[in-house]
DNA sequence: CATTTATTCACCTTTGCCGTAAAAATCGTC
DNA sequence: GACGATTTTTACGGCAAAGGTGAATAAATG
Protein backbone atom coordinates (compact mmCIF):
# COMPACT_ATOMS: atom_id res chain seq x y z
CA UNK A 1 0.00 0.00 0.00
CA UNK A 2 1.48 3.42 -0.80
CA UNK A 3 3.28 4.26 2.35
CA UNK A 4 1.43 3.70 5.20
CA UNK A 5 -1.81 1.74 4.71
CA UNK A 6 -3.09 2.08 1.22
CA UNK A 7 -2.84 0.10 -1.53
CA UNK A 8 -1.67 0.97 -5.38
CA UNK A 9 -3.49 1.40 -8.01
CA UNK A 10 -1.26 -1.62 -9.64
CA UNK A 11 -2.08 -3.49 -5.91
CA UNK A 12 -6.02 -2.73 -5.74
CA UNK A 13 -5.82 -4.68 -9.31
CA UNK A 14 -3.61 -7.58 -8.26
CA UNK A 15 -5.65 -8.24 -5.75
CA UNK A 16 -8.53 -8.05 -7.45
CA UNK A 17 -7.30 -10.45 -9.92
CA UNK A 18 -6.18 -13.16 -7.36
CA UNK A 19 -10.03 -13.08 -6.55
CA UNK A 20 -10.96 -13.79 -10.10
CA UNK A 21 -8.82 -16.28 -10.33
CA UNK A 22 -9.76 -18.53 -7.27
CA UNK A 23 -8.67 -21.72 -7.01
CA UNK A 24 -6.73 -21.24 -9.91
CA UNK A 25 -4.69 -17.78 -9.27
CA UNK A 26 -0.60 -18.48 -10.09
CA UNK A 27 1.38 -15.95 -11.81
CA UNK A 28 0.54 -16.56 -15.30
CA UNK A 29 -3.51 -16.98 -14.54
CA UNK A 30 -3.03 -13.89 -12.70
CA UNK A 31 -1.30 -11.80 -15.57
CA UNK A 32 -3.74 -12.67 -17.81
CA UNK A 33 -6.80 -11.72 -15.86
CA UNK A 34 -5.13 -8.85 -15.69
CA UNK A 35 -4.26 -7.90 -19.21
CA UNK A 36 -7.86 -8.73 -20.36
CA UNK A 37 -10.40 -6.81 -17.90
CA UNK A 38 -8.13 -4.01 -17.88
CA UNK A 39 -6.85 -4.46 -21.81
CA UNK A 40 -3.63 -3.00 -20.75
CA UNK A 41 -0.03 -4.87 -21.59
CA UNK A 42 1.31 -5.63 -18.41
CA UNK A 43 4.85 -7.24 -18.19
CA UNK A 44 4.74 -10.66 -15.93
CA UNK A 45 7.26 -9.61 -13.88
CA UNK A 46 5.23 -6.81 -12.63
CA UNK A 47 3.22 -8.95 -11.68
CA UNK A 48 4.79 -11.32 -9.68
CA UNK A 49 6.61 -7.99 -8.35
CA UNK A 50 3.66 -6.80 -6.90
CA UNK A 51 2.29 -9.98 -5.89
CA UNK A 52 5.44 -10.21 -3.67
CA UNK A 53 5.15 -7.20 -2.02
CA UNK A 54 1.45 -8.14 -1.29
CA UNK A 55 2.72 -11.49 0.08
CA UNK A 56 5.05 -9.77 2.33
CA UNK A 57 2.38 -6.93 4.15
CA UNK A 58 0.42 -10.09 4.39
CA UNK A 59 -2.16 -9.46 1.98
CA UNK A 60 -2.08 -12.36 -0.05
CA UNK A 61 -0.52 -15.85 1.04
CA UNK A 62 1.65 -18.12 -1.39
CA UNK A 63 1.25 -22.43 -1.01
CA UNK A 64 3.20 -24.85 -3.60
CA UNK A 65 1.05 -26.48 -5.87
CA UNK A 66 2.01 -29.73 -7.37
CA UNK A 67 3.56 -30.14 -11.08
CA UNK A 68 1.09 -30.79 -13.81
CA UNK A 69 1.30 -33.44 -15.92
CA UNK A 70 2.14 -31.47 -19.30
CA UNK A 71 5.17 -30.57 -20.98
CA UNK A 72 6.87 -27.81 -19.03
CA UNK A 73 3.99 -28.46 -16.14
CA UNK A 74 6.47 -26.89 -13.39
CA UNK A 75 5.15 -26.79 -9.66
CA UNK A 76 2.85 -23.38 -9.74
CA UNK A 77 2.54 -20.50 -6.64
CA UNK A 78 -0.88 -20.25 -5.77
CA UNK A 79 -1.41 -17.24 -4.33
CA UNK A 80 -5.01 -16.97 -1.67
CA UNK A 81 -5.76 -12.80 -0.82
CA UNK A 82 -5.98 -12.94 3.21
CA UNK A 83 -8.39 -11.38 5.13
CA UNK A 84 -6.05 -8.40 5.95
CA UNK A 85 -6.29 -8.43 2.04
CA UNK A 86 -9.63 -8.26 1.45
CA UNK A 87 -9.88 -5.27 4.45
CA UNK A 88 -7.60 -3.08 2.57
CA UNK A 89 -9.26 -3.34 -0.84
CA UNK A 90 -12.44 -2.63 0.92
CA UNK A 91 -10.73 0.20 2.45
CA UNK A 92 -9.52 1.65 -0.61
CA UNK A 93 -12.51 1.15 -2.55
CA UNK A 94 -14.39 2.90 -0.26
CA UNK A 95 -11.95 5.64 0.15
CA UNK A 96 -12.18 5.84 -3.80
CA UNK A 97 -16.25 5.91 -3.40
CA UNK A 98 -16.49 8.67 -0.91
CA UNK A 99 -14.01 11.15 -3.18
CA UNK A 100 -16.13 10.52 -6.09
CA UNK A 101 -19.73 10.45 -3.74
CA UNK A 102 -22.15 13.29 -6.55
CA UNK A 103 -19.37 13.65 -8.88
CA UNK A 104 -20.12 13.27 -12.24
CA UNK A 105 -17.41 12.10 -14.09
CA UNK A 106 -18.26 13.16 -17.55
CA UNK A 107 -21.15 10.36 -19.85
CA UNK A 108 -20.61 13.83 -21.71
CA UNK A 109 -17.89 13.80 -23.60
CA UNK A 110 -15.60 10.99 -24.71
CA UNK B 1 -0.34 7.81 -15.15
CA UNK B 2 1.34 4.73 -13.90
CA UNK B 3 3.89 4.48 -16.80
CA UNK B 4 2.04 4.96 -20.14
CA UNK B 5 -1.47 6.02 -19.47
CA UNK B 6 -2.72 4.86 -16.36
CA UNK B 7 -3.82 7.17 -13.09
CA UNK B 8 -1.80 6.11 -9.82
CA UNK B 9 -4.37 5.87 -6.54
CA UNK B 10 -3.00 8.93 -5.60
CA UNK B 11 -3.32 11.10 -8.99
CA UNK B 12 -6.80 10.01 -9.43
CA UNK B 13 -7.87 11.27 -6.13
CA UNK B 14 -5.86 14.55 -6.04
CA UNK B 15 -8.00 14.70 -9.67
CA UNK B 16 -11.50 14.03 -7.94
CA UNK B 17 -10.53 16.74 -5.34
CA UNK B 18 -9.96 19.23 -7.97
CA UNK B 19 -12.93 18.59 -9.49
CA UNK B 20 -15.08 18.67 -5.23
CA UNK B 21 -13.61 22.39 -5.15
CA UNK B 22 -14.82 23.29 -7.81
CA UNK B 23 -14.02 26.92 -8.82
CA UNK B 24 -12.20 27.68 -5.69
CA UNK B 25 -9.49 25.08 -6.42
CA UNK B 26 -6.32 25.76 -5.10
CA UNK B 27 -3.44 23.83 -3.14
CA UNK B 28 -4.40 24.13 0.56
CA UNK B 29 -8.36 23.57 -0.41
CA UNK B 30 -7.46 20.73 -2.43
CA UNK B 31 -5.35 19.28 0.28
CA UNK B 32 -8.14 20.05 2.54
CA UNK B 33 -10.61 18.18 0.50
CA UNK B 34 -8.07 15.02 0.32
CA UNK B 35 -7.96 14.64 4.31
CA UNK B 36 -11.87 14.81 5.02
CA UNK B 37 -12.50 12.99 2.45
CA UNK B 38 -10.13 10.34 2.29
CA UNK B 39 -9.73 10.08 6.11
CA UNK B 40 -5.80 10.24 6.20
CA UNK B 41 -3.03 12.82 6.80
CA UNK B 42 -1.63 13.75 3.60
CA UNK B 43 1.16 15.76 3.14
CA UNK B 44 0.88 19.61 1.49
CA UNK B 45 3.70 18.75 -0.32
CA UNK B 46 2.62 15.67 -2.02
CA UNK B 47 -0.33 17.55 -3.26
CA UNK B 48 1.46 19.83 -5.08
CA UNK B 49 4.06 17.53 -6.83
CA UNK B 50 0.68 15.61 -7.88
CA UNK B 51 -0.43 18.49 -8.84
CA UNK B 52 2.75 19.39 -11.02
CA UNK B 53 2.89 15.91 -12.45
CA UNK B 54 -0.85 16.13 -13.75
CA UNK B 55 -0.34 19.33 -15.14
CA UNK B 56 2.63 18.33 -17.06
CA UNK B 57 0.71 15.17 -18.42
CA UNK B 58 -2.04 18.24 -19.56
CA UNK B 59 -4.68 16.25 -17.21
CA UNK B 60 -5.08 19.65 -15.11
CA UNK B 61 -4.74 23.60 -15.76
CA UNK B 62 -3.31 26.13 -13.06
CA UNK B 63 -4.40 29.85 -13.91
CA UNK B 64 -3.26 32.33 -11.55
CA UNK B 65 -6.01 33.87 -9.25
CA UNK B 66 -6.24 37.31 -7.50
CA UNK B 67 -4.82 38.02 -3.94
CA UNK B 68 -7.55 38.10 -1.36
CA UNK B 69 -7.46 40.95 1.19
CA UNK B 70 -6.94 38.88 3.96
CA UNK B 71 -3.87 38.83 5.44
CA UNK B 72 -1.43 36.72 4.20
CA UNK B 73 -3.77 36.61 1.19
CA UNK B 74 -1.35 35.90 -1.72
CA UNK B 75 -2.57 34.78 -5.08
CA UNK B 76 -3.26 31.64 -5.68
CA UNK B 77 -2.86 29.13 -8.34
CA UNK B 78 -6.10 27.88 -9.19
CA UNK B 79 -6.55 24.12 -10.89
CA UNK B 80 -9.15 22.77 -13.52
CA UNK B 81 -9.43 19.55 -14.85
CA UNK B 82 -8.88 19.26 -18.58
CA UNK B 83 -10.92 17.18 -21.05
CA UNK B 84 -7.95 14.84 -20.70
CA UNK B 85 -7.98 14.57 -17.25
CA UNK B 86 -11.56 13.57 -17.01
CA UNK B 87 -11.18 11.13 -19.62
CA UNK B 88 -8.16 9.57 -17.56
CA UNK B 89 -10.40 9.61 -14.75
CA UNK B 90 -13.43 8.06 -16.75
CA UNK B 91 -10.42 4.98 -18.02
CA UNK B 92 -9.01 4.56 -14.50
CA UNK B 93 -12.54 4.10 -13.13
CA UNK B 94 -14.18 2.13 -15.82
CA UNK B 95 -11.00 -0.41 -15.46
CA UNK B 96 -11.59 -0.89 -11.71
CA UNK B 97 -15.13 -1.69 -12.41
CA UNK B 98 -14.22 -4.13 -14.98
CA UNK B 99 -11.66 -5.52 -12.39
CA UNK B 100 -13.98 -6.01 -9.65
CA UNK B 101 -17.15 -6.77 -11.57
CA UNK B 102 -18.93 -9.36 -10.37
CA UNK B 103 -16.78 -9.69 -7.12
CA UNK B 104 -17.89 -9.55 -3.48
CA UNK B 105 -15.89 -7.82 -1.55
CA UNK B 106 -17.43 -8.93 1.60
CA UNK B 107 -19.55 -6.11 1.75
CA UNK B 108 -19.12 -2.34 2.26
CA UNK B 109 -19.40 -3.16 5.86
CA UNK B 110 -16.75 -1.53 7.69
C1' DC C 1 18.61 -32.64 -24.46
C1' DA C 2 15.19 -29.70 -26.59
C1' DT C 3 11.01 -27.61 -25.48
C1' DT C 4 7.61 -25.66 -22.71
C1' DT C 5 5.72 -23.48 -18.65
C1' DA C 6 6.63 -20.81 -14.77
C1' DT C 7 9.32 -17.86 -11.85
C1' DT C 8 13.17 -14.78 -10.64
C1' DC C 9 16.67 -11.28 -11.43
C1' DA C 10 18.98 -6.85 -12.43
C1' DC C 11 18.14 -2.54 -13.29
C1' DC C 12 15.60 1.68 -14.15
C1' DT C 13 11.98 5.57 -13.81
C1' DT C 14 8.11 7.56 -11.54
C1' DT C 15 5.09 8.10 -7.37
C1' DG C 16 4.29 9.27 -2.99
C1' DC C 17 5.70 11.41 0.99
C1' DC C 18 7.83 14.63 4.35
C1' DG C 19 9.96 18.65 6.34
C1' DT C 20 11.19 22.90 5.73
C1' DA C 21 12.34 27.09 3.17
C1' DA C 22 10.72 30.75 0.49
C1' DA C 23 7.38 34.04 -1.33
C1' DA C 24 3.64 37.20 -1.09
C1' DA C 25 0.27 39.29 1.02
C1' DT C 26 -1.79 42.09 5.26
C1' DC C 27 -1.69 44.05 10.05
C1' DG C 28 -0.10 46.75 13.97
C1' DT C 29 2.23 50.33 15.61
C1' DC C 30 4.57 54.13 15.61
C1' DG D 1 3.23 55.64 5.23
C1' DA D 2 6.91 52.45 6.38
C1' DC D 3 8.84 48.49 8.56
C1' DG D 4 8.92 44.26 10.57
C1' DA D 5 5.94 40.58 12.35
C1' DT D 6 2.51 37.45 11.01
C1' DT D 7 -0.17 34.54 8.11
C1' DT D 8 -1.33 32.11 4.03
C1' DT D 9 0.25 29.90 0.12
C1' DT D 10 3.65 27.77 -2.72
C1' DA D 11 8.26 25.69 -3.93
C1' DC D 12 12.38 22.79 -3.10
C1' DG D 13 15.39 18.74 -1.99
C1' DG D 14 15.74 14.28 -0.88
C1' DC D 15 14.39 9.57 0.01
C1' DA D 16 11.87 4.92 0.09
C1' DA D 17 8.53 2.35 -2.19
C1' DA D 18 5.84 1.27 -6.25
C1' DG D 19 5.68 0.26 -10.96
C1' DG D 20 7.81 -1.31 -15.04
C1' DT D 21 10.75 -4.03 -18.66
C1' DG D 22 13.51 -7.54 -20.80
C1' DA D 23 16.12 -11.23 -20.26
C1' DA D 24 17.84 -15.06 -17.49
C1' DT D 25 16.93 -19.02 -14.82
C1' DA D 26 14.47 -23.20 -13.12
C1' DA D 27 11.75 -27.27 -13.42
C1' DA D 28 8.93 -30.05 -15.67
C1' DT D 29 7.94 -33.43 -19.91
C1' DG D 30 8.45 -35.62 -24.61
Amino acid sequence: MARGEHLGEFELIVLAAVLRAGSDAYGVVIHREIEERTRRRVAIGSVYKALERLRRKGLVERRLGDPTPVRGGRAKQLFEVTRAGRRAMRRTVETFDRMFEGLELGLDSA
